[in-house]
Parts: structure tokens; sequence; C-alpha cells
DNA sequence: CTAGCATTCAAACGTTCGTTTGAATTCCCA
DNA sequence: TGGGAATTCAAACGAACGTTTGAATGCTAG
């Protein structure tokens, strides 16, 4: 047993790994070249050929290596929610469904900011593929979590629980994509650093209320 | 004066912003060759080079086709808003920003599904270019509706105010790019045809919850 | 009718892309 | 320590990219 032993076994795979991520997010995928992220990876410009197949097989390494776990986090937090009451709060589901991509996001050594970015881009890819991959790694998610809604709202029409979820989807896809807006409204500099834990309240009230916001309005003029 | 001038003057221009905007939506910025893109058009490799200079001025002159006119909408709303009384309405301003969006996606005659997805997925565009000139765009029109919400909810911290604006921002743009998530969750077709005052009405429900809500928590945390 | 400008066209330019190759090097276990 | 697999490397491949060119064509004013 080689004491060294603890050199990484694919040390080339994770440098060519973090690299995607922060050039993904600054340019998008097909804006980041073989060799531009090779190079800010140092390795060589064949080691992604090797090592991944091709460029398509490395973008969706990339994903899996955090979205798997992130979805993970998002089921086991529902499952404790429900062995606890049979059917939990809006509120209390909605910081489930949060929570993991918030931390996802706090998580700076992890690379988390980069790939929170990412992903929140990758939510409107026009990149057929990507969009593909990304469904099918949370399809079981969703199903999960909008048959918790349903149970936790009874009385909400089911397309319209479909659309409210639409909607908090693309808040927290929004929240975690883009700096720039924030920016733009403030008229100056965004915060210094974000701040996970105030966040993750702003977001739980604002997405809380949008879910339990008045039915009457929106019925009348459905019927 | 000829009787037949109605000919368009440019009608190859306009030809080639219509295909620029299918081909955008559909494959992004830089997933469109110009090859592709000109001979959807039915028109010469050259001629984009020739109308606009270059791929960069056109992608630029795609986005003020539908955006200047948008823009101004939201802008002449709001003055209407103003003009009946001092403070209108959180709901009110709300529906006078998202309401032009929305006509926008609803106008199929003029291309406007195809340019409403377009404009959803670039809020995040990883291009630079392209997220200056939208972010310049939009500024004015921001800051109009900074100033008016803030007259509207004066017990509103400022900062919360930025960051329930960001949420509003990104729902809309969400809801504008993504038709794939509502099938994702559904978990079955999306409705058959977007229903623009019925999604209005419910957007406009979930929008305004979401920046009537309470205060308490966030406030707690921020202490 | 025709001179002159605007537009279209086919062809080619130089560059950069993702990928492949085969030799050189490193690593690990017998 | 030696041999075979795993990995790295420099170099090159063909394809596709945005752009440029100069001739051909269409249109309009004089």
């Amino acid at each position: 047993m080689n004491l060294r032993a603890v050199k990484p076994q694919h040390e080339t795979r994770t440098r060519i790994l973090d690299a995607a991520e922060e050039l993904f997010m600054q340019q998008g995928f097909e804006g980041t070249s073989m060799r531009l992220l090779t190079a800010k990876a140092g390795v060589n410009l064949a080691a992604v050929n090797y090592h991944f197949g091709s460029k398509d097989a490395m973008v969706e390494a990339v994903f899996r290596r955090r979205l798997d776990p992130m979805n993970a986090a998002r089921l086991a937090e529902l499952d404790k929610l429900e062995a606890a009451e049979r059917a939990p709060q809006p509120e209390a589901i909605i910081r489930a469904f949060i929570a993991p991509g918030l931390r996802l996001m706090a998580d700076a050594k992890g690379g988390g900011r980069n790939f929170a970015r990412l992903l929140g881009r990758t939510y409107s890819e026009p990149n057929k593929a990507v969009r593909a991959l990304i469904g099918q790694m949370y399809a079981p998610t969703m199903q999960r979590y909008k048959a918790a809604l349903e149970r936790a709202l009874p009385q909400m029409p089911r397309e319209e629980l479909v659309w409210r979820m639409h909607f908090m989807f693309g808040t927290l896809a929004y929240t975690l994509a883009a700096t720039d807006t924030v920016q733009l409204i403030a008229g100056c500099k965004p915060e210094d650093r974000y701040d996970a834990e105030l966040l993750e309240e702003r977001l739980t009230a604002f997405l809380a209320a949008g879910l339990n916001a008045p039915l009457e309005n929106v019925i009348r003029k459905a019927a």
C-alpha cells in the first residue's frame, strides 16, 4: 500500500471539470473551446477526449457531478418532511426544494457559485442535448414535489398549481443565474457577498406568498 | 409615384431578422451559422454582412426591432397610471410591466412567440456583448419602475424591494423563455395554446402576492 | 435608352473548431 | 527491477466558421 496513494486517481478529470464549470459559466458551452479549456485546466488538449470521449460527454459529467447530489438532497429533505407529517406545509416544501440549490451556490470551495450560475443558465439552454439531459435529471424530483404540493394544497386547481410551480422554478433558476439584474435594478453594485441564509428567507417569503396567492381572479378569468 | 412602390424597401433585411429570431431561439447565437441562417431566410450568404455589417450588428438589430417598442409601451403604460393617481397600486404597476411582454408573446404574426423565448433566454446569455446590449436597453425602464414601486410600497426596505423586483423579473423572463418546464412538471403535454389573458392573470396574482409577502421573517433574519 | 448606384451572387479567404494519431512518458504491480 | 498498461504529449486532420472579394444583376433617375 503506497502511502502517497492519496495522489488523486483522476486529478486530470477533476481539473477539467473545474475549468469547464468556470468557462461554461462565463462563455457558454459553444463559446468555450477545448483549447482554452484545456489550457486553463493545465492539461493537454487531447485529455478531454481521452478521459471523457467527447466534449458533449464531458458536459454531461460536469452536470452529473453536482446535480445528482443536489436532487438527492431535495428528495431526502422531502422524505424527512413527509416522515414527520403526512402533508407538510407548502412553505416547508418550498424550503426543502430551494435550500439544496442555494446551498450549492453558497458552497464556495465546491466551486458552487460557478456551477449555480451555469445551472441557472442551462434551464433555458438552446442546445437540445443539454436540455434533454437536464430534463431527465429533474423529472423524478419534480414529480415528487408536485405530488407533495398537491396534498398540501388540495383546493388548488391542478393546472394552476403546475403554473405556480413553473413560476417558482423560474424564480429560483433566475436567482441562481443572474447577478446582473440585481445590479441593473439597484442601479449600483450588488451586495458584496451573498448571504445564503438571508437569501433563503427572501426567496421563501416571496415564493410562499405567490404560491398561496388568491385564486378568485384567475378562476373568474378561466371560466 | 410607382403604384407597386409597396415592394418592401428592405425585404432582405426583414427576412434575415425573421429567420434569425427563429434560429437564435432554437439554437442560440453561436449555434446558428450564417450559412444556415441565410439559407433559411432565402438570401445570399453575403447579405448579412452587406446589410448589417457583421453578425454581431445583426444580433443587435434583432433585439432592437422588438425591444425598443416593448419598453416604450412599458413606460407609456406607467405614464398613464401615474397620470391617473400619484402612487398606483403595486398590482397595477406589475400589470403595466408584464403586459407588454406577454403581448409580445401573444403576437403570433409578429413572430412574437419566437422572440419572446429568445428574449427570455438572453437574460442569462453568456455572451458579454449581448448582455451589455440588453442591460443598456432595459436600464431606463427599470429605474422608472423601481421608483414607482418605491412610492407604492414606502414601508418596504429598499434592499428587499430590489430583490423582489429581481424575483419578479426572473419569473417573467422564465415564463417567456421556457415551455419545457411546464411540460416537465405537468408530466405531459403543455396546453395546446397559450391563453395570454389567463396567463396575465396567473402571473399578476402570483407576483403581486410575492411582492406583498410578509416582511417579518426576512427582517428578523437580516437583523 | 442608358449611366450609375444598390443589391445579389458564387467563390474563396484565413481562422478556429473538435477530434485523431502515434510516439513518448509515467505509473504500478509482479 | 522489468514489463505492460495508463496517461500525456506535440502535431496534424478535415470540417465549419465569419468574412471578403469582384463580377453579375436589378433598379431607377436623367
